[in-house]
DNA sequence: TTGAAAGCGCTACCAT
DNA sequence: ATGGTAGCGCTTTCAA
């Protein structure tokens, strides 16, 4: 493996101008000749130079060169990318990733202790609001103390961490987007069913905003299955279907295996828009609409904007949007 | 963070002696006389010692204390899992990770690139039965040459490496435990719903070593979906069902998708298995059974195991096995 | 059985 | 604008 030292006898220079010249964050001494610098860059994409991260961050007195990430416990399709996302990202700028998983509090907690006893740390964290609200002090310590966090935040982001950079997708679109596929759908009537414990209504709101002038209910999913119950399947028709915004691709199929053996007909007098685009919702009986989120694009965009947050650089927080996955559920 | 020197000056010792004690391979001159040992591991306990691992493989000459690992580019649960479980892992014993995802030869050449690069490195590697096959040499010379390769194999694995490290999950069992399953269920015929391109037959000569006795044909997808037109529903029932065993839950959906609209009906006189206990697959309209991988054991006891290969130690290559997931389908 | 010291690749201070 | 050098935490050789 070609090191610094090697360039700099190749170029006959000393190793501490080649160091300032492909140094992510030079010293203060960081001067060099725009003319060595040239050199010394064409010299290092020759040899195929490659920079150690242990070496780089063991000398800035950090423990290692290792950025954390911490995601929910759920073996899913999103969370899948996210990861394949990341690791692009962090094989692209040579930094090795540890990823911890969880949902409590006592996880996030155990990562944070992990990840944060190096200086020099930086950290990807998805937590649950809850989780969140519980260990805000302990963030906010954290991120005062000059710990750098990447948040992704599907929900709505109301607390102030200076210099922290919170990403995710664009939830108030996702509903928006929902809405208006149904409703060139011919739907007349709406249901919108969000979790049992609505912790926070983005993708509620983005769906409501559109529909002001029409008829629609919002419910978690027992509620909407009782109002499945109570409607008459022959009040609606393709022409006219009752369209349901599900918000997990879950949920949608709870309701698709409800109406089994019932007069509802999914993609016919009953449309159903699921959120996520999980693995295998394109294989289903009746395949489902269903919104995507590009979590692989996520993960990339937050890895290269984590690694400017370690050198200190500023960077700007950012929603991706969401996009339809049209199929015949809706 | 407590560092060695800590330790030594806490109990007088010198740094080398509680390097010895600490070292996961300790030098050749490393006697420690028991007292001495007994003492620094109980004081390194005691001060919450943790071993920096890129200092240690900066120290011994490599690179970095990265372990690479190479996955498909398969965004489901499986892959999730055993990510899962490589972390878990990696964590335990403070290694930090490099994740690489792909398929093809293109991909998996570049990952060996970016890894073997590394002196002291070690891998973690899924490959395609086919890729494996076009790369056997690059493999060959790199474990030839003192690299470390952990292998998950799902096929057949017949090359012959010399200290490769080789787990997965029996497939041959997995095949007999749809079997034994379909038998219990009363199931008079049976399908083998095998991929298009059948590279290793471990689950079908499973299911079929198990039904010798049986009437049982095996084919493709497309094939079977024939043999399903071409038979009566009527003449199978409760009491004796058709049994086919899909060799994915992909595979399992696309057969149920077929059937919908017929007089097939799946967990009555249709019986289908699934493999992979894919996320979702407990909320279909008729809920999958299907056969589990323990792809998140199967992540923590291989990485567990790399490092004892990192360090020169001997391993053991293993089969897990894989378990029924009783659901409604069959 | 223990300790001193060189060195892994790099950064960052000081001197020139 | 450039170079020399100490030191990050650890391993390993050599000497005691």
């Amino acid at each position: 493996m070609v090191k610094l030292k090697d360039i700099a006898d190749a170029l006959g220079v000393s190793l501490t101008v080649v160091s300032r010249v492909l140094n992510p964050k030079p010293d203060k001494y960081g001067f060099v000749a725009e003319a060595t610098r040239e050199l010394v860059l064409k010299k290092a994409a020759e040899m195929g130079y490659r920079r150690n991260r242990s070496a780089e961050f063991l000398a800035r007195g950090g423990r290692s060169a290792n950025i954390g990430v911490f995601l929910p416990l759920t073996a899913n399709s999103l969370i899948a990318e996210l990861i394949m996302g990341i690791s692009e990202g962090s094989n692209r700028h040579g930094f090795p990733v540890n990823y911890f998983f969880g949902f409590s509090e006592e996880s996030y907690m155990n990562f944070f202790r992990h990840v944060s006893g190096n200086a020099n740390s930086a950290m990807i964290t998805y937590p649950s609001l809850t989780c969140l609200r519980l260990l805000h002090g302990t963030v906010a310590q954290y991120i005062a103390e000059g710990g750098k966090v990447a948040f992704i935040a599907p929900y709505n982001f109301d607390f102030q961490y200076d210099g922290a950079l919170i990403m995710g997708v664009d939830n108030v679109l996702g509903g928006r987007i929902a809405a208006e596929r149904l409703i060139e759908r011919h739907c007349r009537h709406f249901l919108n069913c969000h979790p049992a414990e609505q912790l926070d209504g983005l993708r509620s709101r983005g769906f409501l905003q559109t529909l002001t002038a029409q008829p629609v209910e919002s419910d978690e999913p027992a509620g909407i299955l009782k109002q499945l119950r109570k409607w008459r399947p022959e009040d609606f028709s393709e022409n006219a279907p009752l369209g349901i915004f599900a918000h997990s691709d879950s949920v949608a199929l709870q309701l698709m295996r409800a109406v089994r053996d019932t007069r509802w007909r999914v993609g016919g007098n009953l449309l159903i828009i699921g959120y996520d685009n999980s693995f295998l919702t394109d294989q289903l009986p009746v395949t489902l609409t269903t919104i995507g989120q590009p979590f692989r694009q996520l993960g990339e965009t937050l890895m290269d904007r984590v690694v400017e947050l370690l050198y200190d650089r500023p960077v700007r927080s950012e929603m991706l949007a969401p996009f339809l996955v049209p199929r015949e559920s809706a």
